[in-house]
DNA sequence: GGTAGTGTTGATACAATATCTCAATATATG
DNA sequence: CATATATTGAGATATTGTATCAACACTACC
């Protein structure tokens, strides 16, 4: 890594600089592309669609191509740093949160909450019974109203 | 309605004469475009694509314009006669299937299975006092593989 | 039966989201 | 620093739709 990078890299708040650690030690290089795009991500703080990631990043004036918004965001998405949210309307969100977590998002302002423990193995549980299939993967999100939008 | 119609429409399996009816019901016109649509969907009997209802149309030199297609599709979402099936990879599948149904999908092969209940209240309760949030809608979709997928 | 009014269609243009190609560039390593 | 490799960015392409609009098809009324 350059002498810059590391630089900037110091001045990141800790979960971008994280994410970047992580991505190194997967063997990908930390870029400046991929450092904009995570410090994009780590500032909306929120379920976020590439085009806002992109909006942050040019009013900014430190956007990377499209090509490798696109291209940064889904490699995040493999290494489950990035998680892939299935929407209402739209199915093209995405949010900083790994593995398997579940999402409670505003459809106001998109404010997210995420959690792990969803508790649907009962439910897996008698649906595999019931219908012979074996369930090994599930999309489980919710959506409503956060609190700060509530009283607004 | 014209004669033409009315008699294509009693060959037609239950399901699609059904859906048909409601679509009459709504004040929507039956006509030849929507009926090859809803005819594509019943016979395809799994979470389909525009594209596969498109194909299995051509296959039979019955397909209307693509964008008839689509309408349709929109058209049949609206009705709640369809729902749009947000998916692993893809989120561009749909299925016949009314109102609040969730899906048990065969990633292999399309398969489905449908269920209401879903069983999520004391999820969405507890969520809702830890949060602040209020949860107004969810997505809920199962993966996984049918049982004659399993054979295979 | 003709005529006006409305809903529907299909071809095409357009849009949004995302991937591919490939020459140019940046990065990590020795 | 030199080298090998990974990555970038511009633009073409793909996919999944939606908007436009003239032509068409029912419907109701005359
Ligand atoms: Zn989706
Ligand atoms: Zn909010
Ligand atoms: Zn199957
Ligand atoms: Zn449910």
């Amino acid at each position: 890594m350059s002498r810059l990078l590391k630089q900037q890299q110091a001045l990141l708040p800790a979960p971008a600089h994280e994410l970047a650690e992580q991505m190194a030690e997967a063997g990908y290089k930390v870029t400046q592309p991929r450092l904009a795009v995570l410090r994009a991500a780590v500032a909306l703080d929120k379920a976020f669609t590439v085009h806002e990631l992109e909006q942050w990043l040019l009013e900014r004036n430190e956007s990377p191509g499209i090509a490798s918004i696109f291209r940064t965001v889904k490699l995040l998405c493999d290494l489950e740093l990035f998680q892939r949210i299935h929407g209402l309307e739209d199915c093209h969100r995405y949010s900083i949160s790994g593995g398997h977590a579940h999402h409670l998002i505003c459809v106001s302002c998109g404010a997210l909450k995420s959690f792990d423990n969803c508790g649907l193995r009962d439910l897996i549980t008698t649906l595999e019974q019931q219908t012979g299939y074996h369930i090994n993967d599930h999309v489980l999100e919710l959506f409503g109203h956060c609190p700060r939008c509530l009283t607004v």
